[in-house]
DNA sequence: TTGCTTATTCGCATGATTTGCAGATTAGGT
DNA sequence: ACCTAATCTGCAAATCATGCGAATAAGCAA
């Protein structure tokens, strides 16, 4: 996703407006490595705006993702998931703590994935499932992450 | 997912009954590699079965899953689809009409798949999203697959 | 500034999928 | 045939997401 001023300039170009409920939310998702739910932006954006509508969060959210700017990912039925992060990548979940990682493509040998016989595959997405660093790190229990389970 | 020979001796050794509801399920469960929702298995019962229940199917879909002879997908938030292979396989999701391929592991490179750093993954999935051979078919338009889609 | 036009926000209804609950029914044994 | 626990069924309710219309406000023109 783009910078909250780059997209407030596309935003203008396309003739539309910039409220506040949209910077707000331009500014929640910039650099947002967690991949979070729509409910999970209310309540950050609500405690900065009281008021604010989960509809609107929901509006704007889905406005981006067809802008191209905002990607959308699930995990198991779970609630969708957004995602700033709009280069070719794959995830990591913890089944512990619920974190989703980023996974680099690079980090996988994408070319050795073959295609399955008479299929042509337009994109191919890699999910692990397991346990992440922090969870796994018998000593500092300190700063634990916070259980956001998907399911 | 075993016979339904075997499921109906495993649930009598287990103190459950045998109703003609779980065996009709049993029976379209059996080598389907369709991917069926709840919704799809419900439509097809009631055909046999008018009166089943839906509430009927989930339970006996839930049932068999936790007993660990019925496996359970979802793509792109979804409803979830049962899956009675339970082989280390994955999936190919045709955008067209829908249908859900099992890709079998070794069509794969699956130890290349190198993982990421401090994650320890213990199960991996890998999505394909295209066209399946049905629909890229140019010819033979003849007896085409029912759009089933996903989304 | 003031006022106008129309995009946007908001609250609520609705849809889709799945589960909880409790009363009616039935499988399977005595 | 009868008992009893397991099962089935219908309906309420939870969760997540979208449709809709009235109220609001951004951007612009005067
Ligand atoms: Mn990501
Ligand atoms: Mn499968
Ligand atoms: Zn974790
Ligand atoms: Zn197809």
């Amino acid at each position: 996703m783009r910078s909250p001023e780059q997209l407030v300039e596309r935003f203008r170009s396309e003739g539309l407006k910039i409220t506040p409920q949209r910077q707000l939310l331009f500014s929640l998702l910039h650099e947002n490595a967690e991949h979070p739910t729509a409910e999970a932006l209310f309540t950050t954006a609500s405690a900065q705006m009281p008021g604010i509508s989960l509809r609107t969060v929901y509006q704007t959210l889905t406005d981006l993702t067809e802008m191209g700017e905002l990607g959308q990912v699930t995990f198991d039925g779970g609630a969708v998931r957004f995602d700033p992060n709009l280069t070719d990548h794959h995830h990591a979940v913890c089944d512990q703590c619920g974190a989703i990682a980023d996974v680099s493509i690079d980090h996988l040998d994408a070319v050795s994935i073959s295609k399955p016989n008479d299929f042509s595959p337009s994109s191919t997405s890699v999910v692990f499932h397991g346990t992440c660093a922090r969870c796994t790190m018998p000593t500092s229990n300190l700063d634990k992450p916070t259980n956001n389970q998907t399911k």
